[in-house]
DNA sequence: AAATTATGCATAATTTTCTTATGTATTTAG
DNA sequence: CTAAATACATAAGAAAATTATGCATAATTT
């Protein structure tokens, strides 16, 4: 099993707690920014980021704004209303999906 | 998103876990322990759960001894010596996953 | 000055991992 | 006696990632 694989399916929720922080972030800043937080543990493959960025933006979930920086384009998003009572549910989601899986980090746990 | 997305990856960790607690187990018993653990959030489908565990058991990370229980058949799986190995190298990159994923649910942890 | 790395977006092909559906068979509960 | 629970297995399809590819500019290294 690849380290790696542990993240499948936890993606978007970590999209939504930035956008959630920060307010408004380009799709680079957020590979980056995760990084730093995880100190290296996850990288956010492009591949992974830019289709669900959107598919966000198609549910409404985001919306964006192209802004040149230089010479070089940036795509900023933001959560939309929608996307913002989306998010407090994704939060409660993954708070009851990390608890629940506390018993394979701390088997204790389900004893005491 | 699919709230059960979020366990994506997880699958084997859970299992290798199960075993290195309870020893020796037979699917069913693991689908209804985990049903049991995360008090009903995570229901481990068999069309997950049978073809991970021949995975395993063809990477000689568990071990089957099959079993009749009056009629019906059960089918032990038990950790191998390499298997063992194998769950507390699973366990500790669990523990970074779940780690690295605390600023999710709680953001503030970042700060202090 | 040239080459590499970093920044910044995007998409296609493939793989991994799961859900849903299907199949077989025995046991228990209503 | 029928439905639900127990117990295994596999195939078809969907979901969500990785890997590979492509384009382009800016900064850094050699």
């Amino acid at each position: 099993m690849k380290k790696s694989s542990l993240y499948k399916g936890c993606l978007e929720p970590i999209l939504l707690r930035l956008l959630k922080d920060n307010g408004r972030m380009y799709g680079y800043q957020m590979t980056q920014m995760v990084k730093e937080i995880t100190k290296g543990e996850l990288n956010i493959t492009e591949g992974a980021l830019y289709p669900l960025l959107h598919k966000l933006e198609e549910q409404g979930i985001v919306e964006t704004e192209t802004e040149m920086n230089g010479n070089r384009m940036r795509k900023y998003y933001s959560l939309t209303k929608a996307g913002k009572k989306q998010t407090a549910v994704a939060m409660d989601e993954m708070k009851a999906f990390m608890q629940s899986l506390e018993f394979i980090v701390n088997p204790k746990a389900i004893i005491g």
